[in-house]
DNA sequence: CAATTAGTTAGCCGAACAGCTAAATAATCC
DNA sequence: GGATTATTTAGCTGTTCGGCTAACTAATTG
């Protein structure tokens, strides 16, 4: 089984952390894209954009297509469903009004109220 | 109408770049808990989880109670609420995709695919 | 082949980040 | 009041980030 490289929370969080790079996947949204096309709309030079691709690639947020001289970037959606994931599993705090009573039944998936608890192997 | 901060996506997003800081919302979804207490399964000094409380804190995402010379945090979901709306947009990107597909087909008079899909009513 | 087009890489700069130690503040206890 | 406990603030260091310009690579076109 090839085992796949596996969502990089800190990686992904962080590649949503920037306005320019959520534009960038709300254009991807709506299909596959050249870089000037995805620069078009912002103010900033194109090694900016080029950067900012980069980060969402090491966030596993875009791939890349080449076509002649045109890279074309498409949006992989995994490591959003990652970070959705994640959020998930705090969504009844925010749905439920009884926030009180919420934590007392135990979120699913979200540890217990016990101290103690252990660190994720390190690093 | 009382306008309330409005939720800042730059920096709720960055505040869950962290391990750290997602730990320490993984505390508080199960109650208050005092700074040593969210300190304690992490190697780092008390400072660093005090700034790392002010990043959470500067995100909306975590209020203080002061009872006495004890500060307790609490979580406050509603900016994780934004980030999870964000998201949503996006959910069907990574959810079935012949959903969505057969939903533009539907040619009339075909008799529907009766798939198994179908999340619970929506909550 | 030269010129153009599409994009990346290199390298600079200032601001922000993540960690640390030392010191300050503030409430509580003896 | 002085000591202890809980936590923050100040200030240092090294790294990463986000922007820029200049220069490079690669494909296409005249």
């Amino acid at each position: 089984m090839a085992k796949q490289p596996a969502v990089d929370l800190d990686a992904v969080f962080a590649a949503l952390s920037h306005p320019i790079r959520r534009g960038i996947l709300e254009q991807l949204a709506g299909g596959s894209r050249a870089v000037n096309e995805l620069a078009a709309p912002y103010r900033v030079r194109l090694p900016t954009i080029s950067r900012h691709l980069s980060v969402l690639g090491a966030a596993g947020l875009v791939r890349v297509d080449r076509e002649g001289r045109v890279r074309r970037r498409r949006l992989d959606a995994v490591p959003l469903s990652a970070a959705f994931g994640w959020l998930t599993r705090y969504r009844v705090l925010w749905e439920d009004r009884f926030d009180r009573i919420a934590s007392l039944v135990e979120v699913p998936g979200v540890p217990p109220p016990t101290r103690n608890r252990r660190r994720k192997t390190k690093r």
